[in-house]
RNA sequence: GCGCCUCUAGCUCAAUGGCAGAGCAACGGACUCUUAAUCCGCAGGUUCUGGGUUCGAAUCCCAGGGGGCGCACCA
């Protein structure tokens, strides 16, 4: 049997038992389809067949009457796995099931392996990771969870072109990692001869098309960091990275909650969830709080950037915060936010208000010395997304590279790295521009209640199987 | 990187120191209204790998490998 290299189909399984819901028992339709996909179960009667058709919309029976059907033996013994397609009369059989009578068929791929069980289907979610092309067909949540990913991305793109953002494409490869603190993947240019590193984030390019006057950029970028994977990391995940000029943080907030909103609304049929078992509201507008008063609610105790250095180390002493003696009062306090804090919080709620010292990119705060204009969204307990009013002064960020570099000569490996080129750009002038990072998977898991980022990573990085 | 758990047929799982098994899938057969069809038959194994203890190991011990979870790391 020969393998046709085309297939006309013309209708999918869930339009079918959309439009032919009603259809009494023992109806012919005299409307001839075009379905394919695959076989995934078989009920053969002898002079009759029953098979059900699985294609990426859903399911529909295929009634194969050996009077009728072409080939009849051949697709009485269609393994469940086949590829097929089939043209044909819908019908409802006497039992009423909605059928595609099959008055023409042609086998369109054989499986050469057993498919999973298919009641249990894939319980070895190793197996469900490598081989994610048995999990679409065996797992209803998998391939729901895909097609939620994608509208998720779709509906991302259309809201934010609805508001006069232009997606670019910045590189993937930066001869200097930049825009987090974070440990890149590094990797080697040939005929250049020069190390180049993966990104770890979009940010210091797309503030670059700011000042080149691209007012509102924004980029679904996929990132690589090269640290530890868990439920809520993978080494390459996507970030949705967005700049919008004459703005501020507090723009950026209202942003950011609507467009969560708008998803859910979009995606699940409202703002108000569930997520592992906990309520989640999602309606803006969502609390804001600073972090030291998020401190202040969780330990009882009120700490600033003033508070001099010997008794914030015995705040986070006391707090179980292991310190370091280089550390300065914006990292301890950020610490002892991290370790105390944030771990209880649910959300939402945007954090707001960063030191400085820990946040190289952000404008200072316009009436909080030491702080910078800064916020981190954490939902569900997860940090979602994490945004600032954009340091736009050439020298203070030439100033906050330097504090970064003595960093890293100083051991700290995730510390930035001087950008020339960056502040180069500064130079020539970055109008007041709100800037904004989400995690684009950790957002999907939110809308599809999936708790591991392995199920909304289609091919999750894994080790990869000993092939000897 | 550390700790705990786990790995048996293509898939889902039994066998808890005493003959490696079942259901589904595959393969052969019966069956003209099934719905995880049913019935009969057949075949399927480096029990993750390597060592050890034992008369005897899927089972106990050691080492290694894969995976999961937690910790650490992590804008």
């Amino acid at each position: 049997m020969t393998i046709p290299y085309h297939f006309d189909v013309t209708r999918t399984a869930a339009s079918l038992s959309e439009e032919f819901a009603h259809l009494e028992p023992g109806t012919e339709t005299t409307q001839v389809v075009a379905v394919a996909g695959r076989v995934m179960l078989r009920r053969v009667q002898g002079k009759l067949a029953f098979a059900t058709l699985q294609d990426s919309s859903g399911r529909v029976q295929l009634f194969a009457p050996s009077a009728s059907t072409p080939r009849f033996d051949d697709f009485a013994a269609l393994s469940i796995g086949d590829w097929v397609g089939v043209t044909g009369e819908v019908m409802t059989t006497r039992r009423g099931e909605l059928s595609v009578r099959v008055d023409t068929w042609e086998l369109l791929a054989a499986t050469r392996r057993s498919f999973p069980d298919k009641w249990h289907g894939l319980a070895d979610v190793d197996t469900r990771y490598r081989q994610r092309y048995l999990d679409l067909w065996v797992s209803e949540e998998a391939r729901a969870t895909a097609l939620t990913r994608a509208r998720v991305l779709s509906l991302t793109r259309r809201w934010l072109e609805d508001r006069g953002f232009v997606e670019v494409e910045t590189p993937v490869f930066h001869p200097i990692p930049g825009g987090a603190t974070a440990r890149p993947f590094t990797t080697h240019h040939q005929a250049l001869d020069i190390d180049l590193y993966l990104r770890i984030a979009p940010e210091l390019y797309l503030k670059r098309l700011v000042v080149g006057g691209l007012e509102r950029v924004f980029e679904l970028a996929r990132v690589f960091r090269n640290e530890g994977l868990s439920t809520r990391h993978n080494p390459e995940f996507t970030m949705l990275e967005l700049y919008q000029a004459y703005a501020d943080y507090t723009d950026v907030m209202a942003l950011v909650e609507e467009l969560v909103a708008h998803l859910a609304i979009e995606v699940c049929g409202t703002t108000v969830l569930t997520y592992d078992g906990r309520a989640l509201d999602l309606t803006p507008p969502w609390r804001r709080a600073t972090m030291v008063e998020l401190i202040e609610e969780h330990t009882g105790v009120r700490v600033s950037l003033a508070t001099p250095l010997e008794e914030l180390r015995r705040v986070c002493e006391t707090h179980g915060v292991v310190v370091e003696t280089a550390w300065g009062p914006g990292k301890l306090v950020l610490e002892l936010y991290e370790k105390t804090t944030e771990a209880q919080l649910w959300g939402p709620v945007f954090v707001c208000d960063y030191p400085q010292e820990v946040s190289p990119l952000a404008r200072d705060h316009r009436s909080e010395p030491g702080m910078v204009e800064r916020f981190e969204a954490i939902v569900a307990g997860r940090e979602l997304a994490n945004a600032f009013s954009e340091l736009a002064d050439p020298d203070e960020q030439r100033r906050r590279f330097a504090e970064q570099a003595a960093q890293r000569a100083g051991g700290d490996a995730e510390a930035m790295v001087v950008d020339e080129d960056y502040l180069r750009a500064l130079e020539y002038g970055l109008p007041p521009t709100g800037g904004l990072g989400i995690g684009m998977d950790r957002l999907v898991m939110l809308l599809t209640g999936t708790t591991t980022i392995r199920d909304v990573i289609l091919f999750p990085t894994l080790r990869p199987e000993q092939t000897e």
